[in-house]
RNA sequence: GGUCUGGUAGUUCAGUUGGUUAGAAUACAUGCCUGUCACGCAUGGGGUCGCGGGUUCGAGUCCCGUCCAGACCGCCA
């Protein structure tokens, strides 16, 4: 037998027992006289004790060659400890070992395995196998089994059934790039890896499925962040008969069960915000709400003056930070430095400082006399102490960089917190978005969306105007779900592929199977789909996903560690059809 | 495709104006240590300064190129 307990969970009432416990060399703590093993596996760490008088000495011996990460097997009974450690759950009792085995030896492992590694990213990535026995990563992969766990039994619970879609489907030029997959047997062809089980989901609500989920892996062939995987899991969601107020308050009441099931948190009503209002307070359409700075747009009153910068701007637009009065010169140089970058390319940075005594003092002091000025401290509610930076330019580009900059000063104040939980609704998104570069609309969400029925008609004569039934959850800042009633009027559907520049054969060609479909009575439908890696991070206190991926890949799609993508022979290529001699 | 930051001991990093034998911490090895838990003490081994080229009497340090890693922009329906 390899074990009677694991190494969490010997406690004082324990005390006596004869244990058998297997696990890792965590360290070695040799006095001489005595010596001590921290033992780990995955529930903890239980610490073994060598001793001169209780210990044979054919054991102490061997215990004497033990080194980092060995695997061993001990028999020892449980003993109080004579100096207890509160900081150990185990921390009361230790065991004297009677027996020992070295079931495997360890090489030094590269790098530390404690809570805080002294490993770099790309030798953790590496050794991903070592990195996993540390707490924190292990603990993230537990988070996240307790997250999918609960998402299955709410769903289950709520009549939703998970169903398997194909991996190995068609590729189609809308959205990111597809992951291409040569087929052997037939010659010239290739399948595609889905970007989302999309169109399948909608077949299964014709199917009459009408509750369906599913917990599956997409790809995206696009470069990586800190947020983006080339592979990634979604919790794929969608329902017939049902409007979008259903599916908000069906997905709320998920989000609410997973924080309160996995992180004991009641979460408030979700607030509703519309994407026009998202955009003119946030400067974004995922705006964090941990922190305040909400945009106050000063058009009316600063573009009085002769200061042609902000006259000849189609808006100028600024937010207050509390407090913000005691940024140095260095600092606010430092911020408009930050804005002139070309990733975010303003021209540069006005601010309005509202000091001590009530006076004011700003950027553009030349331009503006101080009732001016009190007359911008007042629309944005500022007080003594307070600063307001403001940009102006074209709407949408400033609302852009100001809301990065909204973003950057919150990190810089320390106001993420990341224990706390801001979600919200963004709603009624515009259906179309133009595309400079393609000089065409495309489909914000895609193509599938349903336009809101009452504007079904300015399809036609102002496409941009249009809003859709889609929505966005929006965590922290994030974009962690998001989803939107489909189209299942066939008719409705081919005007949309009109408008998207399709000819009629492509949309024949790629989405006939969907169209068809639909000409058998399809049910009015919509769902949502959730970044489960996003979401496990941002529940996990994290931005960064690939800590919560068992084996991820770097910034250039690559898994260092079985070192892939890689070349294949030249026989595979051509059995495959890329190679046509060898 | 672009911008920025970094690459020096197993690991994390320091290395000044270009100048003697490239350092620290930690890890590792050996020994000592009567209650450790970041144990302590002593001793020791350990370097293709990412790679290639250039400037120079002399390059870890300056220049050019290149590779790798990370963050961001583009991109991600």
């Amino acid at each position: 037998m390899y074990r009677s307990h694991n190494c969490g969970e010997l406690r004082i009432n324990d005390l006596n027992k004869e244990v058998k416990l297997s696990g890792w060399v965590q360290k070695v703590r040799d006095k001489g006289f005595i010596m001590w093993v921290d033992l780990r596996d995955r529930y903890g760490v239980t610490q073994l004790i060598f001793d001169q008088e209780r210990t044979p000495s054919n054991v102490i011996d061997l215990a004497k060659t033990l080194g980092r990460e060995f695997v061993i097997n001990i028999t020892g009974s449980v003993i109080e400890r004579n100096s207890k450690n509160d900081l150990m759950s185990t921390g009361d009792i230790e065991v004297l070992v009677s027996e020992l085995k070295i079931l495997n030896s360890s090489i030094t492992p590269p790098f530390t395995i404690e809570d805080e590694s002294d490993g770099g990213e790309e030798l953790r990535m590496k050794y991903r196998y070592l990195d996993i026995r540390r707490e924190p990563v292990k603990n993230n992969l537990i988070l996240r089994h307790k997250i999918t766990q609960q998402v299955r039994k709410y769903l289950s619970d709520n009549s939703f059934i998970e169903v398997e879609t194909p991996y190995l489907i068609k590729s189609t030029p809308e959205g990111a790039r597809d992951f291409v997959v040569p087929s052997r047997m037939n010659p010239g062809e290739f399948y595609a890896l889905p970007q989302s089980p999309q169109t399948f989901k909608q077949l299964l609500m014709v199917a009459g499925m009408d509750k369906y989920f599913q917990i599956v892996k997409c790809f995206r062939d696009e470069d990586l962040r800190a947020d983006r995987q080339p592979e990634f899991t979604q919790i794929d969601c969608e329902m017939a008969f049902v409007s979008q107020e259903d599916i908000l308050n069906t997905f709320e009441d998920l989000v609410k069960h997973l924080f309160q099931k996995v992180k004991n948190i009641q979460l408030d009503k979700f607030p509703v915000m519309t994407y026009d209002d998202a955009v003119q307070k946030y400067g974004t359409d995922k705006p964090d709400l941990r922190y305040d700075m909400k945009f106050v747009e000063l058009n009316d009153i600063a573009k009085n003056r002769e200061f042609n910068v902000f006259n000849n701007s189609e808006l100028v637009v600024g937010f207050l930070i509390e407090g913000g009065n005691s940024f140095t010169r260095k600092d606010i140089d430092k911020y408009t430095d930050w804005v002139k970058r070309p990733q975010i390319g303003a021209g540069g940075l006005a601010y309005l400082r509202i000091q001590e005594d009530g006076t004011y003092k700003s950027s553009v002091d030349k331009f503006y006399d101080q009732s001016d000025l009190e007359n911008w401290a007042n629309k944005a509610r500022a007080k003594q102490g307070d600063i307001l930076f403001i940009l102006s330019g074209d709407k949408d580009k400033v609302r852009t960089q100001l809301g990065a900059l909204r973003v950057h000063v919150a990190d810089n104040l320390g106001l993420k917190n990341p224990e706390e939980f801001k979600p919200l609704w963004v709603v009624d998104f515009p259906l179309l978005e133009w595309d400079e570069e393609t000089g065409a609309f495309h489909a914000m969400h895609h193509p599938f969306t349903s336009p809101k029925p009452e504007q079904i008609d300015l399809i036609d004569s102002d496409p941009a105007a249009v809003r859709a039934d889609a929505y966005d959850l929006v965590l922290n800042g994030n974009e962690i779900g998001g989803g939107s009633i489909r189209i299942h009027d066939k008719k409705i559907q081919q005007r949309m592929f009109d408008c998207l520049g399709f000819t009629k054969e492509e949309a024949e060609k790629q989405f006939g199977f969907l169209m068809n479909a639909f000409e058998y009575g399809a049910p009015p439908h919509g769902g949502i789909a959730f970044g489960l890696d996003r979401l496990v991070a941002i529940m996990g206190g994290n931005e960064i996903i690939r800590d919560f991926i068992a084996f991820p890949k770097n910034n250039s799609g690559r898994d260092v560690m079985i070192d892939s993508p890689s070349t294949v022979s030249d026989e595979q290529l051509k059995e495959i059809n890329l190679k046509t001699t060898l």
